[in-house]
DNA sequence: GAGTATTTTCAACAAGCGTTGAAAAGTCAA
DNA sequence: TTGACTTTTCAACGCTTGTTGAAAATACTC
């Protein structure tokens, strides 16, 4: 809510913070307007209708994480190769670029993060602009990953994936649960403490389904 | 939609119906009403206003599931005693009943589900009835998971246990998303292949940390 | 079958919604 | 300073929302 930021940004940030928290349908442009000191009508006159400020949202950062991720695989497939790289070394390239860092700072990546659990636990916006952007990007990953388990059945590789997707999602979206149920041991914006033990987790996960039987 | 049922019921169905889509604010009580074909008012007769007829939902079936869940372990504790079950078996008697069984059928129980994901991953209904409702038995669970893994961590427990949760979650919900990953090889609403993949995958996930270091 | 309670409908309320067209303010080049 | 263009505000539109109180219909008891 800088006062420097120029309208649009603003109605971003604001649109993106109460999305994260209330979804959809629960926020009003009178909310995002009144948050980013602006007229209501100026969220129609930049980003047309409400839906497609919505989208606007979502994709302002999917490039953003989508570029950090694929820089890190491929980084560690050329210090790898020939061979293909370790399982935990593509599960880091996956995991690694959401970790709030100089080039992901700020309250807006938490927002956005908890945006997209609420896009991909839905029903409704399976078919959203995100997750046609995130698509692509997924399934380099599993290529990825294919490469690294030859002997994976192609199912057991999507219900992995798919599984990693769920830890992965509720642990950034910072929903405070683990703190509740922890009292208080856990704390949901401990990002690094999920990750540390994210990467062992899943890694042993997908292991389970790449050795043969 | 059955017209044997009290429209008090039909209006918890169709309700339970299309929260799970569309979420809480997205859902007009005059949808609600006209599903379970009834007048709009009724709904607010039954259960008051809208917030107290999606706890409604919500509870329904909290307490049906949580008590197969608990006769599940303690038949497990049981068998094992004097010491300790596997692993194993406590991940299975807290996944297990949540496939559709004589005791949890129909349409309904899916749609919980989804509702379950929904709430799951939001900040906003983390205190809501249900969450309070699902604390207790959680707790429980661990306590569990912690005599049989008594070397592991309490912070590394929890965050296994949000792996766990944010797994499950998803995949019950059946959002669709890894039929279009998959390019339809793998079905959501295939319950039983997440189930087979799920035990295994997270077993091994806490298994990394039950080994001492 | 009269009379009481419960359930369901009807009609309407005030409030808030997303959106829009026109007016105002601001920006910038010549 | 003018004039063209963009950005922002203003005021209002038609519509839908959750909720409510009274009337109608149904169910139940004696």
């Amino acid at each position: 809510m800088n006062d420097a930021k120029p309208a649009k940004d603003r109605i971003l940030d604001a649109a993106e913070a109460l999305f994260a928290i209330d979804g959809y349908d629960a926020v009003t442009l009178r909310q995002i307007a009144k948050d980013a000191r602006v007229d209501v009508a100026l969220a129609n006159y930049h980003f047309g209708p409400k839906r497609d400020l919505f989208d606007a949202v979502l994709l302002r950062r999917a490039q953003i994480l989508n570029d950090l991720r694929i820089k890190e695989l491929e980084a560690c497939e050329e210090q790898a190769a020939p061979n293909p790289p370790s399982i935990e070394a593509i599960i880091k390239a996956f995991l690694h670029p959401l970790l709030i860092r100089p080039e992901t700072q700020g309250p807006g990546w938490r927002n956005y993060y908890a945006l997209v659990a609420y896009i991909n636990n839905s029903r409704r916006w399976g078919d959203s602009a995100m997750s046609k952007y995130f698509d692509p990007l997924v399934k380099r990953f599993i290529r990825a990953l294919k490469k690294s388990m030859p002997q994976i059945a192609d199912e057991d590789m999507y219900w992995c994936y798919q599984f990693l997707s769920g830890a992965l999602v509720l642990s950034f979206a910072e929903t405070g649960r683990i703190d509740r149920l922890s009292d208080g041991l856990c704390k949901s914006e401990d990002l690094e403490a999920a990750y540390e033990r994210m990467v062992p987790f899943v890694v042993a996960g997908f292991k389970t389904f790449s050795k043969s039987n």
